[in-house]
DNA sequence: CGCATTTGACCGGCGC
DNA sequence: GCGCCGGTCAAATGCG
């Protein structure tokens, strides 16, 4: 029974899925309701218009009235499965699109890395690759230094890549496209590429590699745990003034914890994301002590789940402006904010939104200010507007940022390649000499990221979802 | 009754 | 080792 059932549900799966033409020849039979395929249009309307021609009686006359009058009906009931047909085989087109752009994008960002690797190996050719054994040793002697030596050492990255394969360990990540967070991204990458660690390139106990996930070098696995942990740490804080206990960022939170932090008499709310189970992403909210209509809200970590409209801007800002931060070569945060060169603050052009990168805290935070007004700007205020800023990220199209399901592992790495690039990034960066000072060079990459059009683009995004939500007064709606 | 929030306890990191 | 502090857990409580 249960066989023939099948056989059956299978023979009108068969049925519907069957060609565009099949489909249409598809009637409901005029009496009896029963399916007739192979009952093509025009067949129905000859019989349709034998009948008329038939007509000599009222009876007759009106059981053809209601004949044509069924047929109508059916007609319309067949145009509506078939929009449902259109619509439903839309629906998977757009998807496959969606899934056909994703490898796209990939690809262009694996293509424009592999160019830039292109460039720095022809440019640092004549140069003598004589620091590379030593360096971890070096880092090792360094006490207390090993976390701000991961930073300094980014700037050397590009050079380490000289000597590796290209696309191995990269080739399931761009095939795949699946990825949600540079978390997964690097989780993969762990797996992808933990073999074959070439004897030259030692790794002594206690040693951490540097931030900048290479991709494809040896080292591959303990970078890739060094910047998923980084990334998880990594914060962007968003300052607004709102008389709401939260912001309206379009997801869905789950109240976990509350807590009274030292230096702040207003309690601090720790939230989870709730779109999703095992959404890594955690937020806390917390009035300003000076000023109690500000309401500071931090974002940590990337969802692992495709985002409502209103949630992917704040959303796509969060995890790039982490990435992007945690990409840049930064000596550490405090090498940033005790240079004298790169400025603590900037001011995004066309906004009136200060941007921070924060030295105090334990892991990188971006901070986005939304409380000043226009005519109170701050002191340090800049506007690093950069035109020769790296193409090869802000090429990308502006909604690859935004793209929730966009593996960001390869802005990261493009990213990362591009601080390598001279000739793109003005002032103090030049990646290609053997001898990087590690402040000045990070101090300009920082100015840069802020400087980065896309990274502001984001950002004005995140601003834009904020006070799309807020009324005139500075109050949220919800 | 189920779900969300509250709140005290607990844990791990860090500095002294 | 100890205390402080930030973050998380989980039982209790509240609410629709």
């Amino acid at each position: 029974m249960k066989l023939v059932d099948h056989k059956r549900a299978v023979n009108e799966m068969d049925f519907f899925a069957g060609d565009r033409s099949s489909r249409q020849h598809v009637k409901v039979d005029d009496d009896g309701g029963h399916h007739r395929p192979g009952l093509l249009q025009d067949q129905a309307d000859d019989v349709n218009t034998g009948l008329n021609l038939l007509t000599t009686n009222t009876s007759s006359e009106k059981s053809s009235q209601n004949l044509k009058e069924k047929q109508r009906v059916n007609q319309l009931a067949d145009v509506r499965a078939e929009l449902e047909r259109i619509n439903a085989e839309n629906q998977r087109l757009k998807l496959t699109l969606n899934q056909v752009n994703n490898n796209y994008y990939a690809l262009q960002m694996h293509l424009v890395s592999l160019m830039q690797r292109q460039r720095n190996l022809v440019a640092e050719s004549s140069e003598a690759n004589n620091t590379e054994m030593d360096r971890p040793m070096e880092d090792k002697t360094h006490g207390g230094g090993i976390v701000a030596r991961q930073f300094m050492d980014l700037g050397e990255a590009t050079k380490a890549e000289i000597s590796e394969s290209s696309s191995e360990d990269r080739a399931p990540e761009l095939s795949g496209s699946t990825g949600n967070t540079i978390v997964e991204s690097m989780e993969r990458s762990e797996k992808n590429s933990n073999t074959n660690i070439p004897e030259g390139l030692p790794h002594p106990p206690g040693w951490l590699p540097n931030k900048a996930p290479k991709l494809n070098t040896s080292m591959d696995n303990e970078q890739a745990q060094q910047t998923m942990a980084m990334i998880r740490k990594a914060r962007v804080s968003v300052r607004a003034r709102s008389e709401a206990s939260m912001i309206s960022d379009g997801c869905q939170w789950r109240k976990y914890g509350q807590k009274i932090a030292k230096g702040n008499p207003c309690p601090r709310a720790y939230y989870r994301c709730t779109m999703a189970t095992g959404c890594p992403v955690r937020k806390q909210v917390q009035r300003c002590a000076e000023d109690r209509t500000i309401l500071i809200t931090s974002y940590e970590g990337n969802h692992n789940h495709p985002l409502p409209p209103a949630a992917m801007a704040m959303a796509s800002t969060t995890s790039a402006a982490a990435s992007t931060l945690l990409s840049g070569s930064m000596p550490s945060a405090d090498g940033i904010m005790n240079s004298n060169i790169v400025p603590k603050e900037m001011i995004l052009p066309g906004s009136t939104s200060l941007v921070t990168l924060s030295a105090s805290a334990p892991f990188p935070t971006v901070t986005l200010d939304l409380t000043h007004n226009p005519n109170q700007r701050p002191l340090n205020q800049l506007h690093p507007i950069s035109p020769h800023w790296p193409h090869n990220i802000s090429g990308l199209p502006p909604h690859l940022l935004g793209h929730p399901n966009y593996n960001q592992s390869k802005l990261l790495g493009t990213f990362l390649s591009s601080q390598g690039n001279n000739e793109l990034i003005p002032g103090h960066l030049d990646q290609n000499r053997m001898q990087v000072d590690p402040v000045a060079d990070t101090a300009a990459t920082a100015a840069a990221i802020t400087a980065d059009p896309n990274f502001t683009a984001a950002l004005v995004a995140a601003i834009t979802s904020i006070i799309g939500h807020r009324d005139n007064n500075g109050n949220n709606k919800t």
